[in-house]
DNA sequence: TATGAATGAGCGTTCATTCAT
DNA sequence: AATGAATGAACGCTCATTCAT
């Protein structure tokens, strides 16, 4: 009778083991072997579980983002429009000393994104979701009257995620130039300009 | 008397060979066989211009992006204010097929500066520098009247900049969804927001 | 269940392959690739068994001494004082053509040990070891009227140590000048002082 | 017209630049660019002087010993006899810490003669002078009744010089248990044995 | 003769992957 | 399914030696 085991958890084990290595040394800090130190499994059975090295990361990567995405479905049932999007930016697309660990992933992935098409496929797919979520939500802002009538709501959504993505970005690398506060600053000031005077 | 030979010569030679195999292949493919074979020298002598992979990336890094900075200090002689800090972004700080290279280069040197702390070092100096090449040309913008007087310069500065490393990161890694034309239009509507209507 | 072998058996292969090549080759000769290959295992394998070159060195001189002690102590067992010394240094401690090998590996051993702390620290364990087992067999020798009562044993234990040391090594070196019935000839001449006349 | 230069000087300084870098690192210091830099003089030059690294080491051993047969020498001109013996073995053949960096230099040499014909020829050359110089104070002792008639001189100069050969082997790997007082009250006692009474 | 650049074989070590149990 | 031993290609780096000037 075979040893009854639960597949996925296994897997979700090894990825979040994959991951908390990449935040820690980047991808040259993760070898199969410190994954399975990490994930506290042994390390013939990861070969059980995944194929190989790409496919471990890109599980890994599909996991952390997908928990984000929870957490921005969270903000948009409870609030909406401008509000929502205010909160989706400024609680979960900043970079602080909680969430710098998901941010080394993500900075992690769009170095593989831009190498490799596999990941480039993976990256389109969870931009072109993060884009409709927000051009939903200005569409929202629009109707309620929050945001102005002539705002170009795809063109907005483009400019708003960019402009985070770039946030983001050097918040991870160059944190004394923008911590947290001077992130939300940054926001607050751009989503202000759409804002009805 | 030795052999003559111009040793910053063949350094530039490695260093581009470097820039050539990281825009190609990423850090992985950057091995130290292959830059001396890419630069048609031996390998042996990769280890007389450098005494270390790391001190090679460095010298890099920093001729790809010494590069950057004298094209532009082009703009800033033959332009001034607004009009400068808009070619110096719509002509250099945008991705497109040729600039595509630099662009990759960049974002390796990203990931390494989230990981090193020599790379994050000089990654500030850089960073330090552009912005203070941004809040000059914003001042002589806002004394030239191009610019309302209650800009805070030092703040769009960092906006802006931080703007556009998102544009940049975005067009790379998603080409089809940020073009080259999508990515002016993005960088043109925020600083048409800061001149005087 | 994994592959089922003998980890400290592979380790003790590793070793004397390490042990067969520093005595034909001397340090030099022990390539970890040359002592996979002598030990008739893969090049990889070397590294499950010890984690660097200092290790595998280490045990090997630890393996090559621990038999040399086991040999010590069954004189001991078999014989007592003087006549204990005088087996032990003269049949063990005594080069001749089947043990040029292991003191090529200790004449090795000490030119690391002037040169390595970690291997210093080794040294002195081993000869505090020795020291003790002959002061045991001197004190012995007093007590049954071997030798003279006035045989200050500490000193005694020293010097011979240092002396036989001195014989190992030359004959090593210089085998034409002290093959081996000379080195016994100097050793007993050197105890024959010690014994009640 | 040719440069002048003393071709011996240079390869004394190289010679000494080796002992020197022996003594600190053992062999696997003495690269030839280190060897270099130590003389302050030229990389290429050296091998203007040394057609291979073996010669160079061959040249600095001689270069080295020679030093200390010429002090030697000093000895014999100024004493004879047994006191002759005792300031040569005590005085010299003894490690402190100013001696110390002549004798790992000593030792890395053993190490080459029990591997290398070449240097094992010229080892047999420099023990055999060695050997002749004590046997001859010796026999000087003899004469002059310092040490008795029936003392075999030849039996006795192969002794002492093994003896101290074992005492300065282990003062150099094992200090702390033998210092350069208890050396040389290991050769007191020895040569005590042989005064008449 | 003097200089230091050029060369490539060789080193210790790492690692994803395969495989026997 | 689970384990960890086995494998060998590849890596960054060192180095004696050769060679052009």
């Amino acid at each position: 009778m075979p040893k009854i085991v639960d597949h996925d958890a296994q897997r979700v084990k090894f990825a979040e083991a994959a991951m908390s290595l990449i935040a820690r040394n980047g991808l040259e800090g993760v070898t199969m072997r410190a994954v399975a130190a990490e994930a506290g499994l042994s390390y013939g059975s990861l070969f059980h579980y995944f194929t190989s090295k790409d496919e471990l990361l890109m599980h890994a990567i599909r996991h952390s983002t997908s928990l984000q995405t929870q957490r921005a479905n969270e903000y948009t049932h409870r609030y909406s429009g401008l509000k929502a999007l205010e909160h989706l930016l400024c609680d979960d697309a900043i970079i602080n000393d909680s969430s710098r660990d998901s941010w080394m992933v993500w900075l992690t992935f769009l170095y593989k994104v831009a190498l490799q098409p596999s990941f480039a496929e993976m990256h389109a797919e969870l931009i072109d979701g993060w884009l409709g979520r927000i051009r939903t939500l200005l569409e929202d802002a629009q109707q309620s009257g929050d945001i102005e009538d002539d705002v170009n709501v795809d063109f907005e959504a483009l400019a708003v995620w960019t402009y985070s993505a770039g946030i983001g970005q050097m918040g991870l690398v160059y944190p004394a130039l923008l911590p947290a506060a001077m992130q939300k600053e940054l926001i607050s000031a751009y989503l202000d300009k759409l804002r009805v005077q």
